[in-house]
DNA sequence: AAGAGAAACAACCGCATCGTA
DNA sequence: CTACGATGCGGTTGTTTCTCT
C-alpha cells in the first residue's frame, strides 16, 4: 500500500540518524517532533522522532540491565497500577515506560506469574482496585489517572473521578495479583493503607495513588 | 560451522486526550 | 463550540542477538 505514510522511513534509526535528531533538540529544544523532518530533512515522522528521543537519545535514560532493586521496584509498582506503565516509569529514575513495559513482558512478567502459578485466580490490577473501591475502573478514562486535579474541584473531571463510587473506608486494600477476600490475603502482594491515616479525599483517586506510591516509595 | 528457535530490545500503530485557533 | 494538529499511552509487531543442537 503506497500511502502518505511512505513519506517517512520506518525501522531501526541509524548513527547519521540520531545526530541529526539530537542536534535538532540541542538547537529547538524538545517538542514540535513534526516539524523536525520540515527543518532538518530527516524522513522520520513526528511521532517517531519523538519515541526516538525519549527512549534512547535522551541523557536522562539510563541504559544496561535492570538491578535487583529496580525490579522489585517495577513488580511492586505493577501490582499495585497495573500496565501503567507511564506511571510505573515516573516512579523508577532514568527508565522509560517503553524500557518497563519491555522488560516486564521479557523478564519480570514471566518470574512473578511463575511465582503466583497455582495460587489462585489472577485479576487485573485496575480490576482488584476497582473491586477494592467499589467501582468500576474501566469507565475512566486516562485522564482520570494524571495528576492534574487543580482549583476547580466542580468541575467535569472530579464528575468523572466520582463515578467510581469511592468510599470512605477504614482500610483500603489493593492488590495486583489475588482478589480481595476476607481470610484469603496475600500480605506479599498488597498494599495497605490506613485512609485515616492518608487523609483520602473521595473526590481523586489520582492523590490516592499518589500518596500510595509515596507510601510505597518512602518505605522501600 | 551453521541453522533453528528463543529471548531481548526497538519501533510502529491505533486510539485517547490536550491545547489552541 | 468545534475542528484539527500535537502529544502521550499501551499493545503489538519487527528486528537483532543469543543459545542450543
Amino acid at each position: 500500500m503506497e500511502g502518505r505514510s511512505s513519506e517517512y522511513k520506518k525501522g531501526l534509526w541509524t548513527v547519521e540518524e540520531d545526530k541529526i535528531l539530537t542536534d535538532y533538540i540541542r538547537l529547538h529544544g524538545k517538542g514540535k517532533w513534526n516539524r523536525v523532518a520540515k527543518v532538518t530533512g530527516l524522513k522520520r515522522c513526528g511521532k517517531s522522532c519523538r519515541l526516538r528521543w525519549i527512549n534512547y537519545l535522551s541523557p536522562n535514560v539510563k541504559r544496561g540491565n535492570f538491578s535487583q532493586e529496580e525490579d522489585d521496584l517495577i513488580i511492586r509498582l505493577h501490582n499495585l497500577l497495573g500496565n501503567r506503565w507511564s506511571l510505573i516509569a515516573g516512579r523508577v529514575p532514568g527508565r522509560t515506560d517503553n524500557q518497563v513495559k519491555n522488560h516486564w513482558n521479557t523478564h519480570l512478567g514471566k518470574k512473578v506469574g511463575a511465582r503466583r502459578k497455582g495460587k489462585g485466580k489472577v485479576v487485573d490490577s485496575t480490576q482488584a482496585l476497582s473491586k477494592s473501591v467499589g467501582g468500576n475502573l474501566s469507565t475512566l478514562s486516562k485522564s482520570d489517572f494524571t495528576p492534574s486535579l487543580s482549583g476547580n474541584e466542580e468541575g467535569t473531571r472530579s464528575q468523572e473521578v466520582n463515578k467510581i463510587g469511592f468510599e470512605h473506608q477504614s482500610i483500603v486494600g489493593l492488590s495486583g495479583s489475588q482478589e480481595l477476600m476476607k481470610g484469603d490475603i496475600d500480605y506479599d502482594n498488597c498494599f495497605w493503607f490506613s485512609s485515616d491515616e492518608l487523609d483520602l479525599q473521595p473526590h481523586s483517586l489520582m492523590e490516592f495513588l499518589d500518596k500510595s506510591l509515596d507510601f510505597i516509595w518512602h518505605g522501600l
